[in-house]
DNA sequence: TTGAAAGCGATACCAA
DNA sequence: TTGGTATCGCTTTCAA
């Protein structure tokens, strides 16, 4: 067994709250005495103060949480979340915080089990869908959260950033309406739990489970309807993931349908890259593209889509959760996107 | 405040060690009582065990620590540690376990005690170049630890998944030298603390700080030397960091010297880029031009270069950590590597 | 099936 | 400057 704290006490002859001092408060001990102990520690073996311990204590874990709502591979697999995290990381380093990357088991007791479990001063939440109980939970913790959206029963000590998803989303709607597109096609992921890839009719925008995912197609939907084109006839298409390759799989039907869309408007890059896969493999006639967020691919691959800046989204998420603002309203952050029009969108072929 | 394990026991009328059975022993106590107790519990607002506490008390904390010897942003910056990281993750997930990074203060007393502190069950350490002290102060914790290379003094507990560095190095550099080449630069990161970017005389490849940068250019050397080119007759590139502008920056004066180098052997896909980036830029003659790990961005820019499992290197860093061998053999993984030609490399050009 | 007692390893307050 | 004492919140034998 490794010393303890206690060990060391008796070793060098004085109480353990010395020991502690020569550890934590080096201010409180004579420098001769502080030396002495810090020998018979490395002399016992002693590896310092045991961090658990400390915290329990303390009262503090010196920590935070990051929460994915998905698989946690997931973080390091999309490029955006990367981007995030790495903005999390720039603001946990600073100031000399650790990052807990939760994983979330599949079922629902789990989770919240996973979630309970964890030990940290507070949680950056990346992206919630149905799973608002996520926050629920932290808050019933009485820990501090960070989300990257407005929740629909905010409180006033609510904390998050985010963009204005919907008008962000009809800007580049719009733009693809304005280059006379009407038979369009919207794509996007985690539209209804558990559907098939494809084509999905639903009444109405409302219907979409993913606030994000919803906030996106409404603003698509708004431009359109304010050149005409009404919900219904728009075509929803489902991935099921947000992926490349989900984006691809989703889209293949409808691009083989005798009349395809002539443009389809992705929820993400990455989906939206999938398209452009799908649209590779398949030939025919151009299709206009566009994605959302703007990461690094999307530059090479001449992706019309929305910029949104993600690391800053991480590091002012975990700035907030590190360093609360005095002025609650200070909490709620909405970061600009700007619409960057590049090659995969043009104006519909005459056939 | 939060109410404690104690206010619901009282609340319920039982003692402690019911109710923490409530939570984590299930099958200890009746369905009935233990509902009663759960009940109460919502109701008073008790959110569970306090995940400090009880990993004081078990002795465990049900998460693994990932170090890495440079900041923390560049776990998510470089391309090569995002894919590693993700396969950690991956592992992790699998088990149930969380991930701590651990961003580590320049100063190395801080550094120090950064990896003393971290409250987890053993640790992956990325890449430790002269930081072996990173690994002595663990085995002081007594914390399991997975190192990504061997270390000198490794002892028979020591767990590493790595590749064979050098002859890995070797086969790239003995492909550009059967191209004829024989006016070479090396790139490397980290080749002495502190150096200004650019050419670095060096009397000995033993004299390269990093030791992963170190086997790898011995590699390097290793094939020119078969073909009678000396270590001396090489030129040696030192970058200050492993990223693409730095490799950029480190050959630059190179690429404009009256009789530049035909082929440049870099440490690492990133600085390779860079390298291209470089050339992009100066116009000139033809420049062979390799890389190291085959990140992504790699095939696409048509690098020749060194393909090493990334995902896999960081999943079984983690399993290795999670559930370790029976067979302390089993602890020391080489992974295979394969040398990918691509169109960064030709024959020497004819002046 | 339930409870009592004994820690886990440290920190913080206050007194000396 | 140093030490005593009371916790931090929970788990875990072991006995009832």
């Amino acid at each position: 067994m490794k010393p303890t704290l206690q060990a060391v006490a008796e070793a060098v002859g004085v109480s353990r709250s010395t020991v502690s001092n020569a550890y934590s408060r080096p201010d409180q001990l004579s420098a001769a005495l502080r030396q002495r102990i810090l020998d018979t520690a490395r002399q016992l073996g002693y590896p310092g103060p045991n961090p658990t311990a400390r915290s329990l204590r303390r009262g503090w874990v010196g920590a935070i949480g990051v929460l994915f709502e998905s698989r946690l591979s997931y973080a390091f697999t999309d490029p955006f979340a990367v981007r995030f995290l790495a903005g999390v990381a720039e603001a946990a380093e600073r100031h000399g915080t650790s990052l807990l990357l939760v994983p979330l088991p599949a079922d629902q007791a789990g989770a919240r089990r996973a979630v309970e479990d964890a030990a940290v001063d507070g949680f950056c939440v990346y992206c919630v869908g149905d799973e608002g109980w996520v926050v629920d939970v932290l808050r019933e913790r009485g820990l501090p959260v960070v989300t990257t959206a407005p929740r629909e029963d905010a409180g006033p000590d609510d904390r998050y950033v985010g963009i204005d998803e919907r008008a962000a989303a009809r800007a580049v709607a719009a733009h693809v309406a304005g280059l006379g597109h009407r038979r369009v096609a919207l794509l996007g992921d985690a539209v209804r739990p558990g559907v098939a890839p494809g084509e999905l009719r639903l009444p109405d925008v409302a219907a979409v489970a993913h606030p994000t995912t919803r906030a996106r197609l409404a603003g698509f939907a708004d431009a359109f309807a304010e050149v005409g084109v009404a919900w219904s006839e728009l075509t929803l298409l489902a991935a099921t993931a947000n992926s490349r390759a989900a984006g691809a799989a989703a889209v293949a039907a409808a691009l083989a349908a005798p009349e395809p869309p002539t443009a389809v408007l992705a929820c993400s890059d990455v989906l939206a890259l999938g398209v452009l896969d799908a649209l590779a493999e398949a030939g025919g006639p151009p299709v206009s593209v566009t994605g959302f967020d703007d990461i690094a691919e999307a530059a090479a691959a001449g992706l019309t889509t929305v910029r949104q800046p993600a690391e800053e989204k991480g590091r002012i998420s975990a700035q907030l959760l590190l360093d609360p603002p005095a002025d609650p309203a200070a909490g709620h952050v909405l970061l600009p996107t700007a619409l960057v029009v590049r090659t995969s969108t043009g104006p519909v072929p005459r056939s």
